[in-house]
DNA sequence: TATGAATGAGTGTTCATTCAT
DNA sequence: AATGAATGAACACTCATTCAT
């Protein structure tokens, strides 16, 4: 009951920093904006997070478990499905999560570009989930899949994922599959 | 190889302007931190610049200015040259400059970003060059490459570009040609 | 007499800014001193006026409700009192005023005067005050006092008084109110 | 020759000071920006003024010599022309050059207003002009004019002159006259 | 749990003034 | 006579963080 009343303020701190974010940038967050946009005391957002890296974190965070919960992870690492299928399923999931949630992509790129300069950047990238990149070796050691560093492969399809997602017009999923697709895939 | 004592004193405060971010992030800009590096009093930047803003943008232009120096743009527009040739040398051309200069792409990616916020924003995106965005839409019309929204092609290029030149090891130009080639092309 | 134990921060704000302008003029008013001559820092400032121009406004509405609260409105309103009266009334309180609150002119005119060049100008001259202005029209409107624009007198009576109030020795109440009331009675 | 060449930037650097301060006030004069407006170095704004408050004050000075010169002095104190008469003509002198000249009084105001409170406070006021006070002093012994101190007078008449002359329509000399003169005559 | 008060450091920017050339 | 370069001080304002209550 009283921990009801914390996650809920904890929550509202969160929603306010994330829309600052969306609307300003995150360079424009501060706790005086966030204090007043929930209309709490600057002091109090203290109580919450212990630091303004602490909030930011935490909201990137939140983000990122979303984006982990909407992917179907048990199918796509279920061995019996066959493998092309699971990286099309991967695919799919990105696809869809970024259509329905542009947001979710902007605060994590926002919040990634600023902590990401700051010295101590506790920024485990989780993103490069174990699940994801399990697939994708498996798929290049089947030779499904041209052998490329994992990561370029992630980059492009989250680079083209975003574009697409941040387009008034979304091309469709299966013009974004085909690209991706053709580009990775093994030529015999 | 950097700073010479020649370099007049504009270069010097850009330079010192460029390691900043390089290092901390173009978030943690200040003509505070830029004067001291340089070794000038702080209102000494403003002999130079009009604004941290111009300051920024004149960096920003110069690391452009480099890779449209690169770019062998009269071949790439050069119509006597079969099409496919041409877009394979943009993406040479892109591809050599993002392996010598990697702090270009993340000088001009931090500035981007940064100024990308500001409520003003008077950055004419260059890069998105009249002559690259002819190309693909030259391509498209001769059904060389797939009908996709152009900068949805051109996010690709330069996620997989950047995401290489920032690896250690980098997965050479024929890996990187093939992966982008292969999404792009008209399959018959 | 001043400087209260048990006045409050703000108020203490008020005073030091007020002394600023009265030793100094309102040009020379600037957060720092104040905050110095209070004891507090800078930033604290900011905790109770939102802005330097909302300090200088705070101090200006202050010395206005000084004056207003001196003269007995409701008097000089009152029309069962023959319009000569109240228009002594009027020149008497403001006299009264002046003489024993030298300084709340100065502070006016000092304030009012530095305001008036900043672009965006908040200042309603609450001294124009509508009560002031109707006895004056009124006055005119019966012929008992010649038909003149009323800011002109108005400027002559803040003159004058202020003249008077200025010096070393005043010239006495009788004094004042002849050249006005001759300047402005009608003749008949 | 060189002389003449010394005076004309001299005069310009006056006029660009005068000009911004008619536009923006005497609070917004700045070297660089009357530099600016002149087309000239800032450092060379030194060579002909000691320092800022030396040429706010020379542009005081012309503005004042201005008056001075408007004013028939020699006739207004001709002892064979009758005091009444000499009185409105130093009157009339004022009121013409206000209406003619409201930039300059102007001009004055906001110098005084600035210089006011500098401590060093080397304004003697010369409109408190020994011609002016030795005619109001002989006509308050002539018993013309009733007893009152002389400041009080020149106050009344330069605070009407200025309101008039502010004002966008204004009264006329016979308004203003009428006035001045029947608040401060000898009443029998 | 919550707040109000406080502060020191930092930000961008302007300015008067000096000096070597 | 004129300039360009330089600077230190000042300014308004914001911020992250702390602390006593």
């Amino acid at each position: 009951m009283m921990r009801k009343k914390d996650e809920t303020k904890k929550v509202k701190i969160q929603d306010a920093t994330a829309a600052i974010i969306l609307k300003y940038g995150a360079a424009a967050v501060s706790t005086i904006k966030v204090a007043k946009k929930v209309g709490i005391s600057q002091s109090n957002v203290y109580l919450y997070f212990k630091n303004k890296d602490d909030l930011l974190m935490s909201v990137y965070q939140r983000e990122l478990a979303k984006i982990i919960a909407t992917g179907d992870l048990t199918r796509i690492s279920d061995a019996t499905i066959p493998i092309t299928e699971r990286l099309r399923l991967y695919m799919k999931s990105i696809y869809d999560f970024a259509l329905k949630n542009p947001e979710s992509l902007t605060l994590i790129e926002q919040i990634k570009f600023l902590m990401g300069q700051s010295e101590t950047n506790p920024l485990a990238d989780q993103l490069n989930n174990n699940v994801v990149v399990s697939l994708l070796e498996e798929a290049m050691a089947a030779n499904v899949i041209r052998s490329i560093p994992v990561n370029l492969v992630m980059a492009m399809v989250f680079a083209v994922v975003r574009a697409d997602a941040m387009n008034p017009q979304s091309a469709g999923f299966d013009d974004f599959y085909h690209l991706i697709w053709n580009g990775i895939r093994a030529t015999d």
